[in-house]
DNA sequence: GTCTATATCGGGATAGAC
DNA sequence: GTCTATCCCGATATAGAC
């Protein structure tokens, strides 16, 4: 299961290695990944799999090709390797609403594009929110006091259903109901796909299927929930 | 923080020690836990709030008031101690549709039912979901080779749905999909509680009367989103 | 059954050669 | 920048007294 970690410009479809969340600027053809970024994206791949405590800095630096030495090197403690991680993860998967809810598409479509690309970008690394979640609940405090500065503005968001439910040109419902229900529909499945098979007998070819149709399934489900 | 595990028969509403899922007799009057029970008790709390290799054999000694040395001579080994607590919770949190779908019951009624109780069984010790999903993302094998038996059988569920489909009773849709939707929607609230407030600017508080109000608002939001 | 003392090992971190 | 060797603490597990 080791995967080459060459960032690549491609004229075709690129078929992702496995934790590439960054996203960067596509470096030169074929040029190798310098040992800063080789950690990076093998931290990536063992605090994600294994969460902070779990993890093994020795594990990081075979899956890195390199010694332990030059972790503590580059990122000095494990502490700060895995915040480089886990802040590159956060920033990920933090709902960004901000401009789908100032343009000027009509609820439905606007629900439509938020549910398509939040879905998009679990489907990315599926295995992020899981992660996340997780050293989340490790230490709520931590996080708070990280992130407060982060959160999108939800406001114009509740807003919008709150005038829609007020002129009755969607059922009565509470806006924070409509976000959270959203926000599990996207979710979840990436979180407790094993629960999930496990406890509905699912098989595993069955919900890859299952996830690809999803998108288009979920957004009609909601519309239907809540239109009149 | 420390909290009083005594298990007693009472007349009015009982306020819950923390971790107390196994809900098993109730005890004679007063009567104190054994070390067995004590030890129980402590692994429950630390091994949620930890993980499995956060957690330490000296925290859950000094929660149970005992020393390590007792912990292995009960357990044998972290390992041990941990399945049993393990174990326990995912029997607690694998959904029980055999019975509601058996009945005779309206669709709706049961599906009512399912989230109500499923969500009752949550609320009660609400950081089950994410210890055991996690646990469960670890190492998804071991848990499949581990808990294949104690699938309900889903196709009752599956069944009744496509017959609804079928005669126009309700709006087409994949019962595969319902499912996660209804899991999703009753089980990601516990999990992602804090991701969801810092993402949303929901407060503590408000979070708090949401999932007070969300089992009558699911039910409806689902059945809004089926029926015809 | 319960405790203390100790064996043993693994993991994070540092020092220093190259 | 990269490697090897080493320090040192902390964690599981065991031995053995009471």
């Amino acid at each position: 299961m080791t995967k080459n970690f060459i960032l690549c410009k491609t004229k075709g479809n690129i078929v992702s290695p496995l934790p590439n969340w960054p996203r960067t600027k596509p470096k030169r053809y074929m040029e190798k990944l310098n040992s800063e970024q080789q950690i990076l994206v093998a931290a990536r791949k063992i605090f994600v799999k294994r969460g902070f405590a779990g993890a093994r800095m020795q594990e990081i630096a075979n899956e890195a090709g390199i010694n332990k030495g030059l972790l503590h090197y580059y990122f000095k403690s494990k502490n700060r390797l895995f915040n480089a991680v886990f802040d590159e993860a956060v920033a990920k998967i933090i709902p960004k609403y901000n401009d789908i809810f100032d343009s000027n598409l009509s609820l439905y479509r606007k629900i439509e594009r938020f549910v398509s690309e939040y879905m998009d970008v679990l489907t990315e690394d599926p295995s992020i929110p899981s992660f996340v979640l997780n050293e989340i609940n490790r230490d709520p405090k931590a996080f708070f006091e990280r992130f407060e500065a982060e959160v999108s503005d939800s406001s114009k968001f509740y807003k919008e259903i709150e005038q829609r439910v007020a002129i009755g040109a969607i059922v009565p419902i509470d806006p924070k109901q409509l976000f959270v229900n959203i926000l599990s529909m996207c979710m979840f499945p990436y979180i407790g796909a094993p629960f999930i098979q496990a406890s509905s007998g699912i098989s595993n070819e069955e919900f890859k299927v299952l996830m690809e149709e999803r998108k288009k399934g979920v957004v009609q489900f909601i519309i239907n929930a809540i239109k009149r």
